[in-house]
DNA sequence: AATATCTGTACTATGTATCATACAAATTTT
DNA sequence: AAAATTTGTATGATACATAGTACAGATATT
């Protein structure tokens, strides 16, 4: 819906690089809706092709309904496009977040498969030499939209509690409680990454596009690590929101995140 | 460091692409260090482009010291390759970063004007029509790297108590509390971005590089908006991390962040 | 020792996106 | 009404990356 323009811009070209740039931009708020967007000519010099190639990115822009183009006037950014993530995950109130997100949302299975666990989460999950994981790649859907791609490494000997089927019905975390799995803690690497061609593909997005990127570590109450997660999320369809007070006085004021705002305060502005 | 290959590749091409897609998959940890990646031929077929491309964006990663290749055996990660990022901000304890933050970096100072605000700022801010704002592009430097791109909207009013100088030293946030306002909650959407030509140049990243998105609107004790702060960081050099828990029981069981972690616990692992 | 796999190297031809340029039409500004 | 700005349309030439292919060298596997 977002991504794909109608008149396909070539895969590997410039066009196709500015059209993915600008529509960044957009649906990243940088141009609020109304906003007048710069000349072709003084974007042809920002990006440092020629004229010709920004129009064609703005073609693909206009097929997405992003923008409006007229001639005298210039081009303008659509109001009704950035409607906002359908999906917000406030740090601090995950509490309804869950509840609400295995209600609306379902999980497709990619790949399921029992091997020798990649390096990174071999160490992050404090794993021996030879021991094998369960990898599952799933992503999740919104309404049949793609919205998550989530990878997950569980040591052998506690996903084999549970079945590939479970997966599809039953968050992770629950799989795991119910294997006897104490769940304690986690830490989580916010960060943001590249939509390789796989993940592309799974996500329906351009490959090349900016992804949010969350790799989680979970250990349960013997410090013994449980799951590996690294997720990436569509930009457009979900992000981070938390909360941040101002708290302490002199040199240690500082912010800290607010754990427990309203109830049921939904957040979904502009 | 991390960007611009030797041999640089062409700008527009498939080639860096692929560099691109690649190194972000390397730096951020999918093919930890000492991984064997795919053989050419395979990866050629992965990205649907001819072994000639593949190898064009190899040799950028080995130019980059990112990879070791050994005819008859593959291709493997080097090790040091992610030292893991100079700076990572812990949202739970921001205390000493703050402290550390200043210390570390310095900001130089890209634009600064007073102006109509964008119209994402003005909303968010509540701003009236006609009601212009100080707007500065900074970029923050830690050893002389750029890690991040600093855009902030403050109304007017506020901002006429300080100077331009002052923002080159003092954190934002002291600057609006010397200037009388009281600094209380702020709000946060992290997310993903593209590097546009302008930001990739101050940040000395390639144009189409991921990055990390905070933005933030900062309020006073009465609600008013002070601040609109739109931050770019380089996911290779600035991470959020955070600790979480598990609390609750039954249904309203839940993660949540952990405040207050012990003091010094320098995360830094892998 | 033989075989398979992988990287290293070299060459040509093709395609096609890009550029440069010019002019027309619509709109705003003076 | 005139001038300036902006989008719309068209075209031809060029440059340059890309694909395709083939073979040699290195290493691992059997």
């Amino acid at each position: 819906m977002q991504d794909a323009p109608k008149a396909t811009l070539p895969e590997g070209g410039k066009a196709r690089r500015v059209y993915l740039l600008l529509r960044d931009e957009i649906t990243g708020g940088r141009f609020g809706p109304g906003a007048v967007i710069p000349g072709e000519q003084k974007l042809a010099e920002q990006f440092a092709v020629s004229r010709v190639t920004i129009r064609r990115a703005l073609d693909g822009l206009e097929a997405d309904g992003l923008i409006a183009r007229r001639a005298g006037s210039g081009t303008t950014v659509i109001g009704g496009g950035q409607a906002g993530p359908a999906i917000s995950a406030d740090m601090t109130t995950l509490i309804p977040q869950l509840v609400e997100m295995s209600a609306r949302t379902e999980a497709r299975m990619l790949s399921f498969a029992y091997g020798p666990p990649p390096v990174a989460a071999a160490r992050a999950l404090g794993l021996t030499e030879g021991q094998k994981v369960q990898t599952a790649i799933r992503v999740r859907l919104i309404e049949g939209q793609p919205f998550s791609h989530l990878t997950t490494h569980v040591p052998e000997a506690i996903a084999r509690h549970y079945s590939e089927g479970d997966m599809a019905t039953t968050p992770l975390f629950r799989l795991l409680e119910r294997s006897g799995v104490r769940v304690d803690t986690g830490h989580q690497t916010v960060s943001a990454a590249l939509a390789s061609p796989d993940v592309a593909d799974a996500l329906e997005v351009s490959v090349g596009t900016a992804l949010l990127s969350v790799r989680r570590v979970v250990r349960d109450a013997d410090g013994r690590g449980v799951e590996y997660l690294s997720a990436l999320y569509r930009p457009d369809m979900f992000r981070l929101e938390m909360d941040i007070t101002r708290v302490g006085e002199g040199g240690a004021r500082h912010w800290e995140p607010v754990i427990a705002p309203e109830a049921e305060s939904e957040a979904a502005p502009a």
